[in-house]
DNA sequence: GACCGCCCTGACAGGTCGTCAGGTACGCTC
DNA sequence: GAGCGTACCTGACGACCTGTCAGGGCGGTC
């Protein structure tokens, strides 16, 4: 099945020569990292040039290509990091709830709040993700599921609890739910701003994501 | 407010050096938007380049910059003509259901079937609008826009509609609902593939996605 | 069959990619 | 604090892509 942790996917970098950088590699590997990302908040991914990461880092292009073979595998470390650093905490917020009555919709309601948060800060790779996973990315698509898998699982695990419980959505497979209701979040969120440009506020949204997941797993209209 | 088409958008195609192209002018500026198309369904985004579309097509680079300033645009086009085929149809299903019953949930089920295929076509060009749109770039802003909000407003004004007689979702804001709505519908389309691949069926995803639009806007559970 | 004008392209300057071999300087030992 | 080994960096280069001319070819028209 799609989502499984086959192994651990971080087995110390390697410099494009085999061998293990020490403190003083590690560090420009860094700091090239960091000027991908402050270039991807400012230029268009297309854009996105070797060169120009490298200088911003101080360095030469050759050095870029002694750490990453490409501009996407960089992306791709940041996307990695990305999710050691934060992905677990939707997980939690959904097996920690109970999804009884006001205490259930706010838990909706923070996980709307996590989801939206979450995404605000890493929109600029969250998008890039998106789009290597829609062009057929292995690599990107396991970020993805690594990133949203647990949060998946456990919105499926609700649905089908409640289901035997004969409340819930009836009738529905669970995890169809579930992703539903996980790709609503992800691209409610991605849009964000262009909702406001729009005229409808994140509070809003907020609260329209919290009934839907709530009544899409307790199958209860939340009291208002 | 965002979303009024202030003009029209297609004042006849100009060659780079301000001519109106004639019939065989036009035919190659065709063909180049096809090979362009084409190259989409097969390389990332990323990597597609003007040289390898003007190969594709029988002719030179230079041909293609006389009819469009970068491949950006080229799409851009591509997107246009995507949505002056078919981008009506979403909002036409929405105002001829009258939200009553088992008609009304057999509409919701429509238009996801009518969102799902209409991506599942156009899944290369629409995640490229979806990219650029979240980059800020004005252009596809307005593409997305096109191609949207009609289905937006239409779910907007239904969502309203139902609230003034007492029932829908009271107390949330119908733009809201009817944008959440439309983000779950076009985020779920867009990766259909990668649900499949997880185990999700099609057919469960539109139940799912049916019976949330119809409780959204009705606040009613639809009869199984 | 000769002309006209729309259309195409070869050629080029500027910039990026990706890869070497060789140089630099850091940190270690004494 | 001098000398050394090695981890790290980079200049230089060929291949490729971009974007722009001026000039040439080809189809339509009479």
């Amino acid at each position: 099945m799609a989502g499984d942790d086959d192994q651990d996917q971080e087995p110390e970098p390697r410099a494009a020569d085999g061998r293990v950088p020490g403190r003083r590699g590690l560090a420009t590997r860094q700091r090239l990292l960091d000027c991908t990302a402050a270039m991807l908040r400012t230029t268009s991914y297309r854009d996105v040039k070797v060169v120009d990461i490298a200088r911003e880092a101080g360095t030469s292009p050759a050095t870029f290509y002694q750490y990453f073979p490409d501009v996407e595998s960089a992306i791709l470390v940041l996307a990695d990091d990305m999710v050691a650093a934060g992905g677990q905490r939707f997980a939690d917020l959904v097996v920690a709830s109970s999804w009884k009555g006001r205490a259930g919709y706010e838990a909706a309601e923070d996980l709307a709040d996590a989801v939206l948060e979450f995404w605000s800060e890493h929109q600029p790779v969250l998008r890039v993700v998106d789009l290597a996973t829609d062009e057929g990315d292995g690599r990107f698509a396991n970020v993805r599921t690594r990133l949203l898998n647990d949060l998946n699982n456990a919105l499926a695990a609700a649905a089908r609890e409640q289901q035997r419980g004969g409340r819930g959505q009836v009738g529905l497979d669970p995890n169809a739910v579930a992703g539903v209701l996980v790709a609503m979040l992800a691209h409610v969120s991605a849009h964000r701003l262009g909702f406001e440009f729009w005229g409808v506020r994140t509070d809003d949204l907020r609260a329209t994501m919290a009934r839907i997941i709530f009544w899409s797993v307790t199958g209860a209209k939340p009291a208002t």
